[in-house]
DNA sequence: TTAAATGCAAACCATTTGCATTCCT
DNA sequence: AGGAATGCAAATGGTTTGCATTTAA
């Protein structure tokens, strides 16, 4: 749960207007607890606002995203979530099965300066993904939201 | 570029029917370099088999990523790319100007492990990709074609 | 006051589905 | 022959856009 007061400031410092949908919006993306989809995002802001469009819920997650606020997850085929968090931290542990998100800081950039030597590429961002099955979930699966990709590969 | 033939056979095995629209997009994607979206391989394939439908395009990718003989990719927002080549080897390099997509074996399974201990997940899958520019396209960015998020931040 | 922000409806785009027809085996 | 595969058109679902109206600063 990240502080709403320092999106608004953000927000404001960078030109934009306070409006009650943003706040509202705000308030709900630092609420999640894992990353949600616009969709999501706005069901659960028409609770309080259903006078708030879908259209501007997505209008503000993409200045939130611009401005670096949000985490963007699109695991394949669903529609993209976010999740509240920096930008700069990109490493992450999803459950298959509930969505569930674990953040871990560490990660292996000294493999990142390897790769730019040998590949020539100037890379600018990674991304750091683990899948799998939370403790919580461990024995309800499938009925998850999400997977990598993975199926059966039997003719039906 | 990988070969086509192992591709028919594991269709084959797998009970498919080796049919003209499958030949032609198994050749498709085994020709590609770079990862492509549906459209895109249907759009190649249109040149020698204007019959073809993108449909059938879909559901040929679909059947290949279930029999795990695709990677796929998908950055923020766009739509999904494909490339041949087998899931267990996810980890890769993409330009973020013309979609090079380089591939590396390398990955920090230790990690993995010292995660499974520490959160409880039980981890069955990971990603790990790197974003930058190529050496070739060093210097002529800002055309490109995805990107894993980022954006000036400023409001129009 | 005034540019920025909103909401609605319509547009879009990628992807999926229903169904009648065609095709491998 | 007969189930599998195709193609079309239509449905879907997420996301974006145009535009007239409202609102924060």
């Amino acid at each position: 749960m990240t502080n709403e007061h320092s999106v608004f400031q953000t927000l404001k410092a960078a030109g934009y207007k306070l409006t009650l949908q943003r706040r509202a919006t705000v308030e709900a993306v630092c609420a999640a607890e894992n990353p949600m989809t616009p969709q999501a995002f706005h069901a659960v802001i028409s609770q309080n606002h259903p006078e708030i469009g879908v259209v501007t819920v997505y209008r503000t997650l993409d200045i939130l995203k611009r401005l670096g606020l949000l985490c963007q997850f699109q695991l394949d085929g669903t529609a993209q979530r976010f999740k509240a968090g920096s930008l700069e931290h990109h490493h992450h542990l999803v459950c298959r099965c509930c969505g569930e998100v674990v953040d871990f800081g560490r990660c292996p950039l000294e493999l990142e300066t390897t790769l730019e030597k040998e590949t020539g590429f100037r890379i600018t961002d990674h991304r750091l993904e683990f899948a799998g099955v939370c403790r919580a979930c461990q024995g309800k699966e499938n009925q998850g939201p999400q997977s990598f990709s993975g199926n059966t590969g039997e003719p039906e």
